[in-house]
DNA sequence: TTCAACTATGACCTAAGGTGAGAGTCAACC
DNA sequence: GGTTGACTCTCACCTTAGGTCATAGTTGAA
């Protein structure tokens, strides 16, 4: 009878690495009650308890409530088998709640970073033509295609959009520098080749896949050019840039489509 | 200024799908902080209020606390850029946990299965013998040895250890009614072949690229048999039971071994 | 006027303990 | 016997993100 080992609540706390505090409360809801042999009160803990204290910690590590773990302790081995078997399935489930929600935190930063490059390549436009661009071009394209397209920006690093941009600018100014200069001229159609060349590199790091921008499509654009928002944008580099950029594009284009044929 | 749409909590709450209290408690929380324009005291929010919800239902889903909306709410890209990294970390790591608890889980059903299909084994032989052979064994093997070629009782379904349960146990008592016939009796030495074949097919199930039991293994096998709890385990089918069988075994083996020689 | 529907606040509840207060207990040392 | 430090007890309040209930005031319609 004498090697009954008993301990107290702050050696069995040592023993099992839970606080005293836990142990109060286990024995509170009645998941681990001690021994009150001592007439001073105190909570005295044999070695059964400890034993139980262990698959107590057990299930508590496989997120079982304490109620569930109260109903493990008495169950059969059938329950206890349908029991891990449901707690199975819940832990499943808020995997894949947690892998949906990475999913949508990695979306989020990619179009943090898209919207970012895109700053930087407006940046040197005032905000209110922008908007009013990108409002239009949002109610003309549809959201979805705005978006997918605004995706393609996060493929870019930072250093990498602002040489995009430093090259798009420079053409850009230069081009602004020649506007009623005509648009078969040498220097004129020597920057739209640098254009059509640019965006062709541009392109060809945002979109997978991309084999080449047609020169039929190159007309296309050079038309939209002159639509509403898209005008304003362009004239801030200067009065009459759309109307010049585009009469020169297409004159490019078709120069190019007829020498290929 | 006529335009300007304003809802009340629960018109509020119906378009965005929230409880009512749910606002109330944003509100207190000073999370989203409605006006009060009427002297009636009523909550009233704007379509501001709607936009700055939906942020914050999105934020909710994706598992921040309230404080920590609150902050994204006010942040600035690069903060909402290392709020969500962070976030997603955090993600990364509850899941690794989970899968770890799904893991222990599924090895603490495979426990409880192979358990099952022990006490279906032993279910004919006395518990405190069982208890003390098992006792024996854990101690002599080590608790590793003995945890593995438990969790092999775990590859059989219950249909399948009864089977074989019965199979063995009918040996078993055929072979307890020849203690005292000579061993090398046809009726003993066919039983012992019998019991050879048998315990080959429970290995072959049990173990995986199991290639079969040397007579030399069958020599020690029978060795083992006249052990401590071992004996005392064999003993309930029939007393001498041990010593017989351990006879009849090696006899049994060294024959084939002279055969195969 | 009366009724239903809506709104407000406040208090208490959840799970699994954490924290601190105030008081009693124990063993050792002086 | 007194003191000190280490333990122990219970009680009450705190945490998250709201839910539930009670009580009371307000509004619009019949």
């Amino acid at each position: 009878m004498a090697d009954a080992k008993v301990y107290s609540v702050s050696q069995l706390s040592k023993l099992a690495g839970v606080s005293v505090k836990t142990l109060h409360y286990y024995d509170h809801k009645g998941l681990l009650v001690p021994m009150r042999q001592l007439d001073n009160g105190y909570r005295t803990y044999s070695q059964k308890h400890l034993v139980i204290l262990q698959q107590i910690l057990i299930y508590r590590a496989l997120d079982f409530s304490i109620e569930a773990i109260k109903n493990l302790l008495n169950a059969k081995s059938q329950d206890l088998h349908q029991a891990l078997l449901e707690q199975k399935m819940m832990l499943v489930d808020r995997q894949q709640s947690i892998s949906s929600m990475i999913n949508s935190i990695e979306a989020t930063m990619n179009n943090l970073k898209a919207k970012k490059n895109l700053d930087i390549f407006f940046q040197d436009i005032p905000k209110d033509k922008v908007e009013r661009w990108d409002a239009m071009t949002r109610s003309r394209a549809g959201e979805d295609k705005v978006q997918e397209s605004v995706q393609n920006f996060a493929k870019l690093s930072e250093q990498e959009t602002q040489e995009l941009h430093a090259e798009s600018l420079e053409i850009t100014k230069a081009f602004a520098k020649t506007i009623g200069q005509p648009i078969d001229s040498k220097e004129v159609q020597e920057l739209t080749d640098k254009h059509y060349k640019s965006i062709n590199h541009m392109s060809s790091l945002l979109v997978e896949d991309f084999t080449g921008i047609s020169f039929d499509s190159y007309i296309q654009m050079a038309n939209s050019v002159d639509m509403s928002e898209m005008k304003e944008l362009c004239e801030h580099y200067g009065e009459g840039y759309a109307e010049h950029a585009r009469a020169a594009m297409i004159y490019y284009a078709e120069r190019n489509l007829r020498r290929n044929k």
